[in-house]
DNA sequence: ACAAAAGTGTTGTGCGTACACCCATGC
DNA sequence: GCATGGGTGTACGCACAACACTTTTGT
């Protein structure tokens, strides 16, 4: 199909997942060691190469699949990083996306049969090339999402409790928050359904297992209102003059 | 330098740059009629390939450069856009960067000597491509930059009176703003140098010159304060499923 | 009975919002 | 002298932040 812009250099295109799960009160990153040359046995982020007739979503659908078995997963695009030699094998464009999921036994073992492991956020090895910036681009990235969009839901269990979605919170925004506040201001949204039954794996009261309404929710969004969590959604970073968003 | 990876595809990698002014009361955009085929006559954002041995960021840079002559403007990369058939003329990834730009009379007659021109984005013309995405997402994100940062400076001269710094906000966030809680608002952050000078432009009285603090603005990133202006940073749009950010 | 986590209301205050009049100047 | 846009202060109400005790149940 190429008919113009035949003179032009053509590029390999790179596709990275920065996949977030939420486990053991941590928020967690998949991570794998590399199996092939350069840089082979290092930590690095699941990755792939685009193809010639799929586009950068699909491409990155597709390599997030291949590690985890998982498809119809909260997905956005972080941004291209291009510098000409981030990637000592060859240059390389490559397009990061981040993607949010609920870690359950399966994926836990399929990720596992592929060398991958979960790995907390604060306790990250050093990343090949220029991952380890993807990963802290990211994750200011779903500290800002997280005070426009209800995405918490995606990183959780169908059922959950509220002092887990509290934890989850504050994992993300790194602060400790006030149980009383923050059960008042996430009820108050409507979107929590309460369910009958309990959960007593954390505490012998056991507590109430909730569900997130995504019907309600979205009508709330094609009435246009705003979800609005208020919630630190990060600081400027110092000497951060980056090009980048 | 191609050592590994041999057997993946290579891509057309091209930047495309929307590019914001504000002039005569009304934000507009630096658009041009495409010069060459395919859609040859059409109406367009400016853009580029990328080449071999140039950074993403360095050649966003250079295309805007290539039109208005300028270098050192704030430039923030969007997105990457990847769909299949995205450029009918052959599979092109392209990378949106949005920039920020002080019109004046110079860069006004370079970019129309190159057949461009500054059309307010309220009289937007049908564009090629998916170049009408890219602006609306370069929207979205400059009503999302102008909540956190102090980016309206970038669109107005050195010196600038509170009206004009006024209507800008008020067309980024397209709501009329009040005059006094604008002015203290904007005011309190102490981020504004008043000026002896007056400009009389617009009205018999005049209206006094500011000039933005940059150093002091750095010194307080520096220190991790945050800008907040308080400001509408953006509705949810209807429908919008995009895995795009 | 005690330890550990879940659950529940109230009060003060600071910030955002709403609002109306005088001033300076050119024509 | 009048029309045009620039400049200024206050009062109210709401939403956020701070805060402590009771409940349940497993051991």
């Amino acid at each position: 199909m190429t008919r113009y812009y035949k003179e032009y250099d053509h590029h390999l295109v790179a596709l990275d997942c920065i996949i977030f799960g939420f486990d053991e009160g941590e928020l967690k990153l998949l991570l794998l060691k590399r199996k092939f040359e350069p840089a082979k046995g290092e930590w690095s982020l699941m990755g792939g190469f685009l193809g010639k007739s799929e586009s950068l979503d699909e491409a990155a659908c597709r390599i997030l699949n291949q590690l985890t078995g998982l498809s119809n997963i909260y997905m956005k695009q972080l941004s291209a990083f291009g510098d000409v030699d981030r990637d000592p094998g060859a240059r390389t464009i490559s397009v990061a996306y981040y993607a949010l999921i609920k870690i359950d036994e399966n994926d836990r073992l399929r990720a596992e049969a592929h060398g991958a492991e979960w790995i907390s956020i604060k306790r990250l090895p050093p990343l090949i090339f220029d991952h380890s910036l993807m990963v802290e681009k990211a994750l200011e990235a779903l500290r800002r999402r997280t005070s426009r969009e209800p995405i918490g839901f995606e990183l959780l269990p169908v059922k959950f409790t509220l002092p887990q979605l509290q934890s989850l919170y504050e994992c993300i925004c790194r602060e400790q928050l006030d149980k009383r506040n923050f059960r008042k201001q996430i009820l108050e949204t409507g979107l929590l359904v309460k369910l009958e039954e309990k959960d007593k794996e954390s505490s012998k009261k056991g507590a109430f297992l909730y569900k997130f309404d995504h019907k309600k929710y979205n009508s709330y969004v094609e009435k246009g209102f705003l979800f609005q969590l208020k919630v630190k959604s990060g600081h400027i970073i110092k000497g951060n003059n980056s090009i980048l968003d």
